[in-house]
DNA sequence: TTGAAAGCGCTACCAT
DNA sequence: ATGGTAGCGCTTTCAA
């Protein structure tokens, strides 16, 4: 059996009614006892009973996040994040990885206080969930019934050419998933388009490489299609982490310079970016930020009853590295 | 606040130590009492206070999994099987992927009846965790203080080879991580050499390839590094998944067709093998099978005190798919 | 077969 | 500033 308040009561000399003030360190405890209060119960190796604690405070002070598709480096990061953020507040993370209802089912048992998800097009029936959740993904334009958190990835890529164009690029490619499945890839890619459009920016077709997924080597043979149709692009831009990273694998191999040859802009903002072969210069919404956003929204909306449930876009920020010059013709 | 057996009681009209009973399935209550109870407390939606049982109860039904590392796809899906297996019996799990320390803190708080380490290299001062903890890695040659999980490495590579030789093959090459942090791929890789050794078989030092890495990437630029060397063996063992996958790619853009030209024989032992451009034969311990060793070991480490703390060597299988034949010459 | 009551470890309120 | 005590929801004797 492990050490309760009554066990350092007794050798305190107190009530154990004061040895809970003291531990919680109650301002209606003289510092003194409170101290060796205190002292005793380090010595005495004590740690406070969970169970107990939350079936007296209704309280369980745990958040669960629902992370159903293990993958991806970007979301792992973001976890990972996820987790450190969420240490430096008084609460604890717990994860799943099980399918969403399973973990919802598993998160109620527990009580968390409350629910972080990530996954882009859920229809919770919200009212018999009365645990507070948030969402990672895109906004939903009819509103969703949960707060999004949700990165402004048209603002994105408007940054992204912008950048482009002031280093006087005009022959401008995408890379990047196109299937429609998956809405955030859409939102960049349309993202592209009107950016694109705004600035009265051709786009030849051969420019608009559909990698059809996410993966490196999604990313590496879409050069090949690219090299396929000269003239080349004088900038390139990424639709993920993992794309870029296959892209200037594959521009390499073909001894096509990075940045002299051809400049190159990644989506995603994570550290991770600065390791690659060529540190990417890359826009998006930084995973630390991410990752705070997350933590505080759904804390607030645990703490705070009626909040507003409106979600956020976040603002992306363009992160330059190595990966961009003038186009060649200017050089 | 929720229905409590306090109120099924009274909906019950008994006292609620007997709707508790009921509840729990004993035989002390009537059937007829025991039905109406269960169908009350379903109309009620009653859910069990967690809280209340555990304090009473002493056990948290929880297993604690660190995962301190979030990649490779082995572990991923290792992970994904752990938590469906897991579900089946009557514990839930829950992820942490903070450092070690710091799990072991959380799981601590939470009172986890057992935890789960994936982890290569630990050195806990295990007398500080009574908890019961399991590691899924390598056994080191002194004995650990814990059980561990592990996969006859040597095992596997001893089949890949024999069955490489019956097919007709004596050049064989092996292509995987050799840097000596890894003890798990140094088992490996040492694994194949003996193998060799002990078939008589030779092996040119350019039919051992260090890839440097675990990932796609990796097994792909390997290949080059073979074809500069000709003459090329008639057979790969790939030392991974992924590194594999690498290797699979770059034979294929240079014309060589698997398994007609070259034979190539993958170690791990997960279904997304099959999904690879030619589906893998391949070599290694399931990972139903491990995760059902895992998830059976730690059950039975909570449940049985006194249980041999040693640990289990599992033993590999090969799985025939399509990217094995005789080698050229012979057809 | 059912009911009453103790108690798990803690917080919070009321009394001293 | 400290102590006494009720009660959170449940399991588990013990009594009826």
């Amino acid at each position: 059996m492990s050490t309760t308040i009554k066990d350092i009561a007794l050798v305190a000399g107190v009530s154990y009614s004061t040895v809970s003030k003291a531990l919680n360190n109650s301002p209606l405890v003289k510092k003194d006892t409170k101290d060796k209060i205190m002292a005793i119960a380090k010595e005495m190796g004590y740690e406070p009973n969970f169970a107990a604690q939350r079936l007296v405070s209704k309280k369980t002070k745990m958040v669960g996040l629902i992370w159903p598709t293990i993958e991806r480096v970007v979301l792992a990061t973001l976890v990972t994040k996820i987790s450190d953020e969420i240490r430096r507040t008084s609460y604890s993370m717990i994860l799943s990885v099980d399918p969403i209802e399973i973990s919802l089912e598993t998160f109620r048992k527990f009580q968390v206080d409350g629910i972080i998800l990530f996954e882009e097009d859920v229809d919770l029936k919200i009212d018999t969930h009365p645990i507070p959740l948030l969402t990672y993904g895109v906004s939903k334009k009819d509103g969703s019934p949960y707060p999004v958190i949700d990165a402004n990835h048209e603002q994105a890529m408007h940054d992204a050419i912008q950048y482009l164009i002031e280093l006087g690029h005009r022959r401008i490619a995408y890379i990047g998933d196109m299937s429609p499945k998956d809405p955030m890839q859409i939102e960049k890619y349309n993202g592209f388009l009107q950016a694109m459009k705004k600035n009265n920016l051709p786009v030849e077709n051969h420019h608009l490489v559909n990698t059809g997924g996410l993966d490196w080597y999604d990313g590496y043979s879409a050069v090949k299609k690219l090299l396929a149709h000269p003239p080349l692009p004088t900038a390139i831009v990424g639709g993920s982490y993992d794309i870029s990273g296959g892209i200037i694998r594959g521009l390499k191999e073909n001894q096509i310079d990075i940045p002299t040859d051809i400049s190159i802009i990644s989506y995603d903002n994570i550290p991770q970016m600065a390791n690659l072969e060529i540190p990417l210069t890359s826009i998006g919404v930084p995973v630390d930020q991410l990752a705070k956003e997350i933590v505080h929204t759904v804390i607030q909306l645990i703490e705070e009853q009626n909040l507003d449930p409106s979600g956020k876009k976040l603002q992306p920020i363009l992160t330059e590295r190595a990966s961009c010059a003038p186009p060649p013709s200017l050089n």
